[in-house]
DNA sequence: ATCTCCACTGTTATAATATCACATGCCGTT
DNA sequence: AACGGCATGTGATATTATAACAGTGGAGAT
């Protein structure tokens, strides 16, 4: 199931990732369900964009047990709204989120040689934007970043 | 046909942006069609995103004569990639290009009130993004910036 | 002039993404 | 046990986008 080449440890990553979900969702009171976290690793598994209907396919391989896209898409709603997994939208794909603790915009980078994805994290650009906008009057609710280009191990490789 | 409240002279900010779409095809040998100016007259015709389907309809209604999203698409392909439209991917949904002239990053400010779009243009906001991302090893092809929120007409009218 | 090429458009079918509407189940509370 | 509310199952359908191939028409070459 690893299917990008990197050398971080991918199995700690998840784990980690899942542990922290447990504890934000504990905090919350809100419900991470065996299928919801199902869902959730399977977004986790690899670090690129996955579909919503890769994730009902491959709930169909894992649990034998076929599941209608509306399921997948509910426990996406969650899990977005939880701050577990983003959307990105140039790709009608979903991606997990590094550090769902902090609430925070989206800014991805999305590989177009590998399709990796990983996020910016530029609060200052954010803020940035934000304040150019309320200048003219706009008052911003959600901000979506989304750069496409080269990652350096796709630059380096060829 | 004007279906938006601003005092701005519509008539004249589309014929305007048809003249400049005239030149800037002339310029470069791309053929602005009768097709595409009635697809680009249309895009224009609000300053709203307009999905392909919609535009499928519209030029049903005025050309008497069904259009297979096909040619819909094809023709906001064209415009795409001179700079006249731009799609916006959290809406799945097409929109005038303010200044084609200058090549530019997509910039929105969506309105969640009266769903019109306007143009952000901050340039330095672009730049910082880029950089920050060389600074992570990734080279930058397209950006997209997308804000929701509240005009200032719709947050005065309530 | 007409031939030929090539970009443009037409047409049919289908893929890919997302949601609606209603039924059923599950769990904690009372 | 009965209730209420959230979660899930299920089937149909809406919405967005592309594939594949055929026809059309105009600009340039001969």
């Amino acid at each position: 199931m690893h299917d990008h080449d990197h050398d971080h440890d991918h199995g700690t990553c998840v784990a980690d990732a899942l542990s922290r979900a447990e504890a934000i969702c504990a905090d919350r009171g809100a419900r991470l369900t065996d299928l919801r976290r199902q869902v959730f690793e399977l977004v986790l598994d690899s670090h690129r964009p996955v579909g919503a209907y890769d994730l009902v396919a491959r709930l169909g391989e894992a649990g034998g047990k076929a599941v209608a896209p509306q399921t997948v898409y509910r426990a996406l709603d969650f899990l977005i709204e939880q701050g577990l997994v983003h959307r990105i939208a140039s790709l009608n794909a979903f991606v997990g989120c590094s550090h769902p603790q902090v609430a925070h915009a989206g800014q991805f980078m999305i590989c177009t040689g590998c399709n990796e994805v990983a996020e910016l994290g530029d609060a200052d650009a954010v803020e940035a934007l934000v304040s150019r906008s309320a200048a003219r009057g706009f008052a911003v609710q959600t901000v979506s970043v989304e750069l496409t280009g080269l990652c350096a191990a796709c630059r380096a490789g060829g």
